[in-house]
DNA sequence: CTGTTGTTCGTACGCTGTACCAACAACGCT
DNA sequence: AGCGTTGTTGGTACAGCGTACGAACAACAG
C-alpha cells in the first residue's frame, strides 16, 4: 500500500513542503522549459537547471526522482498551454476538434523539441484535460466511444506527425547551413539523378537551385495554412467515413 | 572546392579502402541496428557497437566522423527496407500511395525508436528512391506539382505520427509495468474524477479497470487494421479536396 | 628490405545522471 | 530560550557518454 510520499507516480507523490523549500516543481519545470525553447533539448541538464535556479545540483532530486519525472512535469506544463478557455470552446463538433488541433499545434510548434524528446509520458492532470477536451468535442455527435476513439487517433496522429516535420523543417531554415554542405548536397543529388533512377524527382529538382525550387513546389501557404488544409483533408474524410454532418 | 575525401556530407565522401580495412560502413551502420532493435535505441553508444565489431572504440572514427554521421547511416538502412519492389507497384494512384504508406508503417513499427531517434537526417540514397517512389505513386494524376507535394505530404504526416503513437502503445502493452504503478495510476485518475471536471472520461473509465475498457475502446481490429482505415479516411479526404478518382 | 601512409586504437577530457551521505536549518516541544 | 527531530540542501564520487589527439601497427610500392 503506497502512502502518499512514497507512491510510484509523480502525480500521486505529495510535493515537499512541511518546512518551507526554496522551490517547487513547478518552478523547476518552468526553468527546464526555457532552457529547452532556447537553447534546445539537449541543454537541458540537472547541472543547467540547478546552477539557473541558484542551487545545488543534487537539491533537484529532493522535488524529483529521476531526471524522467523531471521531463514528466515539463510535458505536462506544455499540456496546459493546449487547453482551450471554456468559452473559446466551439459548440460544433467540426469546429471544436479544429479548435483543439491547431492549438495543439500551435504549442507544439512552439517547442518544437518536445515530440521527439519527451517520452509519452504517464498521462498527467493537464493531459487529462486535453483528453476531455477532446472527448467533449465530440459529445455532441452519436457516434459510439470506439468511433469516438478512431476519431481522435486519426487526428492526433496527424498533428503530430506534421508537427515533427514541420518543426524540423522550420529548424532547417532558420540555422545557417553551411554553403559547403548544400554544395555538397546539391552535388550529390545531381550524381544520383544521372543514374537515370530518378525521372521524376529529376524533373522536379534537376539542375535548378533546389533553394529556388521548394519554395515554389511548397507555394504561397504559411506553414500554418498548410496544416489546416491538411486537417481539412482529415476531418472531411473522417466525416464521410462515419456518416458526421460537415457543418 | 570540397575533393571526394574531406565532403561535408557522408554520402559525397569516399569509403575508405585503397587498403582493405576491416570493416565496412554498412557493417556498422546493421551492427548499430541490431544493437537498437534488440536493446532500444539509447543501448547505441559508440563503444558498444565497436565492442559488438571486436574493434576499438576509435577505430569507428575512421569510418564516419560523428556519431550524428553514423545516425544518417542508420536511418538509410532503414529506408532501403521501405522501398518497394518495381514489380509490385501498383499502378492506381489510391493503391500505389496505399503501398508506400503500408510498407513505411511495417518497416518504422519494426525499428520503433527510429521515429524519435533518428534526426530528420540530410536526405540519403534511399530516402531519395523512396521520394522518387512517392512520386512515381503519383505520375499518372495530373496534379500540378504543388498538389502533389501538398498530399505526399498529408499522407507522410499521418503515417509519422501514427507509428509514433502506436509504437508506444505496443511498447506499453509489452513492456510489464509494475503492478504498483498501475495502483498509483488508477487511484490517480479517480481521484481526478472526484473533482467533477471530467464528465466525458469518467463516463467512459470510471470505476472500471482501465485494462478491460481499453480493449473494448479500441475495438477487435488490429494495430494495423486500425492505421489502415485511419489511411483510407485521410486518402479519402484529399481525393475529395483534389478531385482525384477514387478508383 | 625500406619508406610511406592507410588503418587501428589507448589515453584523456569534459560532459552526463545520480547514489550516498554529511551538513544545515526550521520547527515542535519542553 | 534551548534542544532534539527531521525536512532540506548540496558536495563528492562513480560509471557512462562522445570524441580529440597522437602513438603504434601493418599493408603495399619501390
Amino acid at each position: 500500500m503506497a502512502s502518499a510520499d512514497d507512491s510510484a507516480l509523480i502525480w500521486t507523490r505529495a510535493e515537499p513542503g512541511t518546512r518551507r523549500p526554496k522551490f517547487t516543481r513547478d518552478q523547476i519545470a518552468s526553468t527546464a522549459l526555457s532552457i529547452a525553447d532556447t537553447e534546445g533539448f539537449a541543454a537541458v541538464s540537472m547541472r543547467r537547471i540547478a546552477s539557473e535556479l541558484g542551487a545545488g545540483t543534487m537539491t533537484l532530486y529532493y522535488y524529483v526522482r529521476t531526471k524522467d519525472e523531471l521531463i514528466v512535469l515539463m510535458d505536462d506544463a506544455i499540456m496546459r498551454e493546449v487547453l482551450i478557455p471554456a468559452d473559446e470552446f466551439p459548440a460544433h463538433w467540426y469546429d471544436a476538434l479544429t479548435a483543439v488541433a491547431e492549438r495543439t499545434w500551435d504549442v507544439l510548434m512552439r517547442h518544437p523539441w518536445a515530440l521527439r524528446s519527451l517520452q509519452n509520458a504517464p498521462t498527467g492532470p493537464n493531459a487529462m484535460r486535453h483528453f476531455e477536451q477532446s472527448l467533449a468535442a465530440l459529445a455532441a455527435t452519436r457516434l459510439a466511444a470506439t468511433a469516438k476513439f478512431a476519431l481522435l487517433a486519426v487526428v492526433d496522429d496527424y498533428v503530430h506527425g506534421n508537427v515533427l516535420r514541420a518543426a524540423e523543417f522550420r529548424a532547417a531554415k532558420t540555422s545557417t547551413v553551411d554553403e559547403e554542405v548544400i554544395e555538397a548536397a546539391v552535388h550529390f543529388a545531381e550524381s544520383q539523378y544521372a543514374t537515370g533512377e530518378f525521372p521524376h524527382t529529376q524533373e522536379l529538382f534537376g539542375g535548378k537551385d533546389p533553394r529556388e525550387v521548394f519554395p515554389r513546389l511548397i507555394g504561397a501557404e504559411s506553414e500554418r495554412d498548410r496544416f489546416r488544409h491538411g486537417l481539412a483533408m482529415v476531418l472531411g474524410g473522417a466525416a464521410r467515413r462515419l456518416d458526421l454532418p460537415l457543418r
